[in-house]
DNA sequence: TAGATTGTTAATCGATTAACAATC
DNA sequence: TAGATTGTTAATCGATTAACAATC
C-alpha cells in the first residue's frame, strides 16, 4: 500500500471541467489559453489552475499559456478517457436506464458492455436497444469481456450483494449509485455516488445564503 | 457577505451517510450508539464523528453515547429534511424522469411540485402519473407555489438558457445536472452534480490502485 | 523593452487526527 | 472502582493562496 504520488482529490475532480470547457475552445479555433482565461470561466483563481495542470504534467509557456490542443489530450489521457474501459450494470430500474442511455460516458471511454436486472418481466425486453439481460449470464459475461468495472443502480436493500456477485466476478473497480455502504475487499475501489450528499449540501448552502443577506 | 460559522463542507456531505445507517439502527430498536459504532460501519474514524456531531450541536453522553432518536431527527433537522421544499425540474430527459421517479426525495424533504420541457411532444404525456409541462407556464407555476428551487436536466447547450429562466422566475437554488458551467447572480446558489467527475476519480483511483499493487 | 504569463518556493488556511481531562 | 466514551484543546496534515524569479 505505497502511497505514490498522486493528485489531490479536489484537482482531480476539476478535471473533468477543464476538459470540458478546453474542448469548446479548441472546437471554437482557440489553439492557446491561459490560466487566467480557463479561472474566470469557471470562477476558481488562476494559480489553482496553474497548479492544477502540473500534477497531470502539462507546461505552458511563460507569456503565452498553454497549448488547447496539448491540454485536451494530456488531460483526457490522465483521466484514462482516451482509451475504451468495459463496465456491467446491474438494476434496469429509472436510474440505471438513464446511466445506459447516458451519451457522455462513450464520449469519456466508459463503455457499458452487459445490463442487469434480477427482475425477470424486465429482462429480454432492450433499453436503448441493449438487452437486459438475467443475473444467471452475469458471471460469464464478465469474464469474457474481462470486466473490471461494475455500476451499482439497485436499490439499497440489494446493494451489498449485488457487489459481492461483482467482486466475485472479477471486478476491481464499483461505481456505487445507492445509498447503501458497501463494504468490498482491498483490492476494489468503490465509488459513492450518493444523491442526498448533494441535496444536504444544496439545502444548508440555501439557508446560510438566505441568513447571510437577511 | 458575512462568513457565519458554519459546518465544514465534508462534515456536512458526511451527514446523509450517517443518518442513512442511524435511521435502520432506530428501525432495528438501537436506542443508544457510539461514535466508534458508526465509524466501523461507515470505515471513518470516531473521532471525526464526534467532530461532526458537535458542529449540529449534538451532545452525548460518555459511556453511554448518543442516543439514536435524538441524532436521527437533530441531524435531519440540520439538513431541512424535515419539512417539505418545493420544487421544480427542468428535462424530462431519461435522467429527468429517473429524478422525478427517485423516491429517496420526498423522504427527504424533496418536492417536485412541477416537470417541464421545451418539446412539445413531451408535454402532456405523464412521467410518473405527472403531467410534462411546456415552459410557457413555468414562471406561473413557480411564483404560485412560491418555489425556491429549480433542477437542471437538459442537456449542456440549453443550461444556461434553463438556468436564466429559472433565476428570472425567482428561483434561488439550482441543483445542476448537466456538466454546464452556468453563471447565476450571487444571490442564487449552484449546486454542480457532474457524472463526468466521479467518473474520473474512480478510473484514477482503480489505475493507481492497480500500480500499488504491482 | 515592457507586460503577461508560467512554475516554484513559502505562507496561510482549513480539516483531520491526537492527546487527554471529564464523566457516566 | 475500572473501563468506555464524550468533548475540548493542541498538533498534524494537506490544499489553497501568495510572492516572486524566470521567460517568451
Amino acid at each position: 500500500m505505497n502511497k505514490i504520488h498522486t493528485i489531490p482529490l479536489p484537482s482531480l475532480r476539476r478535471l473533468p471541467r477543464y476538459l470540458n470547457i478546453l474542448e469548446k475552445m479548441l472546437d471554437a479555433g482557440k489553439t492557446t489559453v491561459s490560466a487566467t482565461d480557463i479561472a474566470e470561466m469557471l470562477d476558481l483563481k488562476p494559480i489553482q489552475i496553474r497548479k492544477d495542470m502540473a500534477f497531470t504534467g502539462i507546461v505552458g509557456k511563460p507569456k503565452i499559456g498553454y497549448s488547447t490542443d496539448t491540454l485536451v489530450r494530456t488531460i483526457k489521457e490522465f483521466l484514462g478517457w482516451n482509451q475504451q474501459t468495459k463496465a456491467v450494470l446491474i438494476g434496469a430500474g429509472s436510474l440505471g436506464t438513464a446511466l445506459t442511455g447516458f451519451e457522455g460516458f462513450s464520449r469519456r471511454g466508459l463503455n457499458i458492455v452487459g445490463i442487469f436486472d434480477n427482475n425477470e418481466r424486465k429482462t429480454g425486453s432492450p433499453v436503448y436497444g441493449r438487452p437486459i439481460r438475467p443475473m444467471n449470464e452475469f458471471a460469464e459475461l464478465v469474464q469474457f469481456h474481462e470486466v473490471k468495472l461494475g455500476i451499482i443502480a439497485v436499490p439499497q436493500e440489494n446493494a451489498q450483494q449485488v457487489a459481492d456477485t461483482m467482486v466475485e466476478a472479477g471486478i476491481c473497480g464499483i461505481w456505487n449509485f445507492s445509498p447503501a455502504e458497501i463494504h468490498v475487499p482491498d483490492h476494489v475501489v468503490v465509488k459513492r455516488e450518493d444523491l442526498a450528499e448533494g441535496l444536504a449540501v444544496l439545502f444548508v448552502q440555501m439557508q446560510e445564503h438566505a441568513l447571510s443577506r437577511e
